[in-house]
RNA sequence: CGGGCUAUGGCGCAGUCUGGUAGCGCGUCCGUCUGGGGGACGGAAGGUCGCAGGUUCGAACCCUGCUAGCCCGACCA
């Protein structure tokens, strides 16, 4: 992409509304523009990120079996009466009437029609395990919404829902999906901590929230230091495998993790006092197995091997997509701007063209962005007839990961520079050179990708 | 939902107390000189001052009502 030809409003000063680095951040950015309070327009880059968050939830989610469908946002209030929560959720879920004074509501969780569609469709033990998923919008009628996307009354979420004849099954695919949660985060260069969290009107026993720890993370957190070393990092796994998932499940939730709504001081003083932490995390996913709550209010059973009617196990569990954006600024910023992991970058590599207009820049600047392209990589060339200090200054705040700057004084000597944003470490090397170190420092990446 | 506050050009703000031609900085557009971390100079566009009513010869400013948004708390993925 040309920065001429794309739509990239950033501001150079603090929307006074902004409270929170990661909104300012994207305010600035141009990436989100507020509608009405928590409710927001995605602009090409923010989009873009969500998009690739997007990409790498469905990638996962496939890994491991799971099948994506598409609910609606508006509901009808029928199925939420049959599972008695039309009342019990309360102001938080926003109710509509349609035309014929018909009670609608938009969607808080999708519980009830998932389990509405499974019970119409599915009738036999041999029909199961099923695994369900969609990433669609929500909408939560927060009190008082704040720090932007991280927590507004519209987001986009994953929520997927599990199917199993029996509750040692049940349980497998809530090993499943920590197992497949804790890969997601980490593509995107995050580390998310799950912690034994409540249930919250989800109901349930079985439930932890990842927690990505930041300071202005909304829930307190206390944790043994050792579950920060842990790393899921390139290992095989076959979801299949019931005592590997199992045993990804003990590795990472044996350690005390817990937040505020869990925590126990006893248990947690057992901790050896050098390893004990208390900080703040924000939420971005949590999984939940609930037994046969909806099934049995709603009367989704199976015939087992034996011919008889028997309600199925069920699990939910939701990935914050949108509120995943400000997690990942939260967590990787500096007093410039954004600095995106490459997993989720909106692209690849910037390229300055420090003189514009100068035969020679020009030319190196449209060589390379035509050899990263065609090496299927997403540059962005900044060709704006604007001064280096500008073009650097959006750069930095848009916070692409590596960036290529050529000049006229470089070009002299047959070289270019590439730098980092994360460590602001610059060298010079031929355009060759930086195309290729930029091409091998997103092999990784792509190929997660192209796995799933 | 309690408490506090705000609303003036795309963004940040002054002007309101004391009514009298709507301003500043940044950004945007045009031009010239520039050119390796938001440069200089010259020109220009852009605002029914949140909405409705009232007081007044005259309202951004005073009065009444409403709406929207922000912050703290309780709540929450």
């Amino acid at each position: 992409m040309r920065l001429t030809r794309y739509f990239l409003p950033v501001l150079k000063e603090n929307p006074s509304e902004a409270q929170i680095v990661s909104h300012r951040l994207m305010l600035r950015a141009g990436m989100i523009k507020q509608a009405s309070s928590g409710i927001y327009s995605w602009l090409p880059l923010g989009f873009k990120v969500l998009r690739k968050i997007e990409d790498i939830v469905h990638e996962e989610q496939a890994r491991a079996g799971h099948i994506a469908i598409q609910m609606p946002t508006i509901q009808s209030a029928d199925l939420w009466r049959e599972s008695g929560r039309y009342d019990d959720y309360g102001e938080e879920m926003l109710r509509i009437k349609d035309r014929h004074g018909r009670d609608m509501l938009f969607t808080p969780t999708a519980e009830e029609l998932v389990t509405d569609i499974f019970r119409a469709h599915v009738s036999s033990y041999k029909d199961l395990p099923l695994t369900l998923y969609q990433i669609q919008w929500k909408f939560r009628d927060e009190i008082r919404p704040r720090f932007g996307i991280m927590r507004g009354r519209e987001f986009y979420m994953k929520d997927g829902y599990n199917f199993d004849i029996s509750k040692e099954a049940a349980l497998h695919a809530y090993n499943r999906h920590l197992v497949s949660y804790l890969r997601t985060y980490e593509r995107m260069g995050l580390q998310a901590i799950p912690m034994r969290a409540d249930s919250g009107p989800i109901g349930g026993d079985n439930t932890h929230e990842f927690l990505v720890l930041a300071e202005t993370g909304e829930s307190e957190v206390f944790y043994d230091s050792a579950v920060t070393d842990l790393r899921f990092g390139d290992r095989e796994i076959d979801y299949a495998d019931v005592a590997q998932c199992a045993g990804v499940l003990e590795e990472f939730t044996s350690r005390y993790a817990r937040t505020d709504e869990t925590h126990d001081e006893a248990l947690f003083n057992g901790v050896p006092e050098e390893r004990r932490r208390v900080a703040r995390g924000i939420e971005v996913g949590q999984i939940f197995y609930f037994g046969t709550k909806y099934s049995e209010a709603m009367g989704a059973t199976v015939q087992n091997a034996d011919g008889k009617p028997v309600p199925v196990h069920m699990g939910s569990h939701g990935i914050g997509v949108s509120r995943l954006l400000g997690a990942i600024i939260e967590a990787n910023h500096d007093d410039n701007g954004i600095i995106w992991p490459e997993g989720v970058t909106p692209f690849h590599c910037g390229i300055i063209n420090l003189k514009q207009g100068d035969e020679a820049a020009d030319g190196a600047c449209e060589a390379l962005y035509s050899a990263l392209t065609a090496a299927g990589l997403e540059p962005l060339y900044d060709d704006r007839k604007e001064r280096a200090g500008g073009k650097f200054a959006t750069m930095d705040l848009i916070g692409l990961p590596w960036r290529i700057t050529v000049g006229p004084r470089g070009l002299k000597n047959g070289v270019v520079e590439l730098t980092s944003r994360r460590t602001g470490i610059s060298e010079e090397m031929t355009p060759e050179a930086a195309v290729a170190r930029v091409v091998e420092i997103y092999v990784p990446h792509l190929a997660a990708g192209r796995a799933g």
